[in-house]
RNA sequence: GCCGCUAUCGUCUAACGGUUAGGACACAGGAUUCUCAAUCCUGCAAUCGGGGUUCGAUUCCCCGUAGCGGUACCA
């Protein structure tokens, strides 16, 4: 053991340039006067935006919202191997597509609003050196000159003697080095880490309530975990507590992932002399493979990156609704009675989470999509439709644009009434929906089978007599009453033949939205042209 | 290996220790002045296994099993 006169001088001797103590940090920062949650959501710009970031980033946002507290965008940019160059900026406008925005934190690359900055760890490196000299001085930290062969070898040394793994009590070499021994190294100029000289007992246990998981039991942290890397940069166990205490927040909401190294963070909450927070994990999104659960994961499955579903347009709220959906289960419920709310009304609780991960179900967004989408107005269809289509299908993109009219007449096809079609979950799919409108996209499919229960003869003679008969404005009941009137005078058993016959000729599909309708939009000139030469091609 | 968490229909979940174990999605069947979609009705389908505690256990306790997470100078 160390002296604390040689604790003082160590810390000095490592950490010579740094003058300020944690009070004049801690001063710059004061409290805060909200009475809401103070929450923040932090990830790392890997470039890669999984679903699972939406999700937690939701959470935070939502639940500061609602109690009118203040939500916080920090970057943990700490590891510099996994960083990637415009990885704030796809986080940002990634969450910002979702509706996801907060009140402090990152805004771009550079930029960052709110008054308990910097967001962006690396700019903070001088203040977490201000923290760990602290420490080394109490005797809670120690430079570690251990090379990464000789933590491999000690690794091995453990596994042989089945014992916990890792750098901990008589097997962290330079817990209680002499001063000297750690002037010599420092003088050969070897790389160091900042270590925690950890005081836990692994024998000891003790209960923490977990917001989420709710009563838990925990053993006392033993593990010397780096602190500071020999870069400088802090690790995620240091930068944790004096971020969040530094930025004031109030409940640490974090991925499950974490778990495990809570009884660290609550050790070094306890040596820093911070207050502990409340903690809330979150667990994560899971998917079925092979009868088995796993973590959704960036690498194996392609729906777990956001652009999965926003290359094919599903709608944001959609997500958004489904993600409410997994947090809070009674999120259906609360639809289904208030279908016209706003999602700011429902009120997400803590408590309603569950506390082992869902599996995200497509087929269940798909629905939650779906009925989402027969909310929207023929014109909103359209505007969000042109939006995706501009970015990812460029053939539509045109028509929508150059028939602007057309196209709202098409989405409002049974959109209103009783009868409201749900066959768009995302708008990938208005291609479908005006395929039987256009030429150009008819054309380019095949022309659908002639509908095989009724004769060439009677294919004729029913185009022929609707021809004759066709009055673009008649009302419904008018229009049903001449197909039923045709069929009875053909000799047919069923109206159904007959409009099926009319379909074909006039759509090239066996399956339409309502004949009708679709007439309706088509026009008269564009309904008699795809008879007539739905006609002529069977001469 | 070690440590921790979790366990109800296929999926998401509900059920003061007392319910015919409920709902939603999916699926199947039926209804519907044309097909499909929608809508309505009906159906299918679950308490991981073994021990306790109790008059009574999905619920509480123990053991097992399985899944998940962690076991980094990654977050």
């Amino acid at each position: 053991m160390r002296t604390k006169e040689q604790n003082e001088q160590l810390a000095q001797l490592l950490f010579p340039e740094v003058k300020d103590c944690p009070e004049d940090v801690l001063s710059r920062y004061p409290e805060r006067g909200t009475k809401g949650m103070v929450l923040r959501f932090a990830p790392s710009p890997t470039g890669f935006m999984h679903v699972g970031n939406v999700y937690t980033g939701l959470v935070c946002t939502k639940l500061a919202n609602q109690t009118e507290g203040v939500s916080i965008l920090r970057i943990e940019d700490t590891d510099k191997e996994r960083e990637i160059k415009n990885g704030i900026t796809q986080i940002v406008t990634g969450l910002k597509g979702f509706g996801v925005e907060f009140d402090e934190g990152m805004v771009s690359e550079t930029e960052e609003k709110g008054e308990y900055g910097p967001y962006l760890q690396s700019k903070r490196l001088d203040i977490y050196k201000v923290f760990a000299k602290d420490l080394v001085s109490k005797g809670y930290a120690y430079p570690c000159f251990m090379k990464e062969e000789e933590l491999e070898e000690m690794r091995k040394k453990q596994e042989e003697l089945k014992v916990a793994i890792g750098s901990y009590g008589k097997w962290a070499k330079w817990r209680d080095a002499e001063i000297a021994d750690i002037k010599k190294e420092l003088e050969k100029g070897e790389g160091f880490v900042i270590r925690l000289y950890s005081t836990g007992d692994p024998e000891k246990s003790f209960n923490f309530k977990d917001f989420i998981k709710g009563g838990v039991t925990l053993r006392e942290n033993n593990m010397d975990a780096v602190l500071l890397k020999s870069d400088g940069y802090p690790t995620y166990h240091l930068a944790h507590p004096i971020d969040d205490k530094l930025m004031r927040i109030t409940h640490v909401i974090r991925g499950e992932e974490w778990f495990s190294s809570l009884p660290l963070h609550i050790e070094l909450f306890n040596k820093l002399g911070f207050d502990l927070l409340p903690y809330a994990h979150v667990s994560p999104l899971m998917k079925l493979e092979d009868g088995k659960k796993r973590k959704l994961s960036k690498r194996k499955d392609p729906e777990a990156a956001v652009s999965y579903y926003i290359e094919r347009g599903y709608p944001k709220k959609g997500i958004l609704e489904y993600l409410l959906n997994i947090a809070n289960s009674n999120f259906y419920d609360w639809r289904i009675q208030n279908p016209d709310k706003s999602l700011d009304e429902f009120e997400l609780k803590f408590e309603k989470f569950n506390s082992s991960g869902a599996l995200f179900d497509i087929v269940k967004l798909d629905n939650i999509c779906k009925n989402y989408i027969a909310t929207l107005s023929a014109e909103e269809v359209y505007n969000n439709a042109l939006q995706w289509a501009g970015d990812f299908d460029k053939e539509i993109a045109k028509l929508l644009e150059e028939n602007k009219k057309y196209c709202i007449a098409i989405f409002d096809i049974e959109r209103t009434g009783d009868k409201i079609r749900k066959d768009i979950v995302k708008f990938e799919d208005v291609r479908n929906q005006m395929t039987i409108f256009f030429d150009e996209l008819l054309s380019k499919e095949d022309v659908s089978d002639i509908a095989e229960r009724v004769s060439e003869e009677d294919q004729k003679a029913i185009l022929t007599k609707y021809l004759e008969i066709f009055e673009i404005g008649d009302s419904p009941d008018q229009w049903f009453e001449k197909i039923r009137n045709l069929s009875k005078d053909l000799d047919f058993e069923k109206v159904g033949e007959v409009a099926m016959v009319l379909r074909v000729a006039i759509t090239h599909r066996t399956q339409t939205p309502d004949l009708y309708q679709v007439i309706k939009v088509l026009g008269e000139g564009k309904v008699k042209e795809r008879i007539k030469s739905y006609l002529d091609l069977m001469i």
